[in-house]
DNA sequence: ATTTTTAATATTTTCGAGATTTTTATATAA
DNA sequence: TTATATAAAAATCTCGAAAATATTAAAAAT
């Protein structure tokens, strides 16, 4: 078991990195070979996997790497907004010092890794810790809402977020003008203004919310 | 397989409902021997609970109904208002005329039903029917907001939500102001009143965010 | 040439038994 | 008595193989 969660955890992050494609099947036989495990254990975590929405399950049709879709990503965002924006603010009300201190330093972090990727020609190397970082930035940002719930639903969504992402992003991301938005989060947080800091989680996530859908219910024009 | 999803649904219900207690250990052999299948079919099915959070799994130590937390339902309760008010809201933008209809007819199928438990002595073949259809009101309410995944979310926090309460709500939910609460929300929805509806849902749940079980009994400086 | 049937191959799913670990019961020592 | 150590019992976990199902390839029919 405790292989087995080793096994989950690489899993997981290959899903939602680089290594598969969109729509690739995920062989039993193959996975089982190279973790040197049973293929009873390799269902197991493709099924939690699965429940985690990391694995597309088909009945007597095998695993699968679930498809691009742009629909899915633009649900995923206005859940991220959502979760993301509400528990900003609730830790911006109870986080404190210690809580202002953790994400002034995971923004130091992704700040000094972005600019770095920024100013590189060919950042590739540098791609996975800023996949690494990206994250640890916005799970300290509603790390102190005081709901271990609200922290794994939005761990869910965040994973099939990247996940749809996971090939997009490696070119993209980091050329836009993530820096600044990062910053700007931030500073709404410290400043404790929790009106901006949901319009900066919002305008930050924004971009990926262009398709056909309507505008997010909890949308406000403040600032 | 199709047993297989056969035995998940009715261990699911069972959870959300009230067979087991909380707590409870779920003998993989035990359960093996009622459904008729093997270890691993049920063990992948517990697997599959466990990411559903409905069954805490430890490792080495098998599988338990999850222990009733007031702080893990003041968590539930709290996404519960998140997601239903957002779900409702974009229900409301998005849904039209059949979705009013649907809603209307998912409120008065509990309305009738309430009214019934209501005139009752004893009420209690008729719980399993009105957790049904508070279950169904709930999600119609949400069912045109146009998001797969909001969708799913909600499904698993409700799921959880009803576990935390399944022994609980058996005795009380139905002799509280759940009658006018289901209408205020049907009616502000219908007028596509957006605040009045978000403030009606939380309304409704408000009351699980006290974390004090044990004022249920003394409930009775209600209204 | 296209569709349908049939056969061969590959994959998925179920299963029960053996290996490992935890839990319970019993014995020994402080 | 209380605590620790040891032994027996019960449970979990891993595994590979058999059974069921899907996929592909070949043959037959339209």
């Amino acid at each position: 078991m405790e292989s087995e969660n080793k096994i989950y955890r690489e899993l997981k992050k290959r899903l939602t990195t680089d290594t598969y494609d969109h729509g690739q099947k995920l062989r039993a036989e193959v996975l089982r070979e190279e973790f040197g495990c049973s293929a009873s254990t390799v269902r197991e975590i493709l099924f939690r996997l699965s429940s985690d929405g990391l694995v597309h399950f088909m009945d007597q049709r095998g695993f699968r790497v679930p498809e691009l879709s742009p629909t899915k990503l633009i649900e995923l965002t206005h859940l991220r907004i959502l979760l993301e924006s509400e528990g900003a603010v609730l830790s911006i009300r109870q986080g404190g010092v210690a809580w202002e201190a953790s994400l002034t330093a995971a923004h130091h972090k992704l700040s000094h890794l972005e600019k770095r990727i920024h100013a590189r020609e060919d950042p590739t190397d540098l791609v996975d810790l800023w996949f690494t970082s990206e994250k640890e930035f916005h799970q300290t940002l509603i790390s102190a809402c005081g709901s271990t719930t609200l922290k794994a639903m939005h761990s869910l969504i965040y994973a099939q977020f990247r996940q749809q992402l996971m090939k997009a992003d490696r070119k993209f991301d980091f050329i836009s003008n993530n820096i600044q938005q990062h910053s700007d989060i931030l500073e709404a947080a410290l400043a404790a203004n929790e009106a901006l800091t949901r319009k900066r989680v919002h305008d930050h996530l924004a971009r990926h919310l262009t398709g056909q859908t309507a505008t997010l219910a909890s949308e406000s024009d403040a600032e």
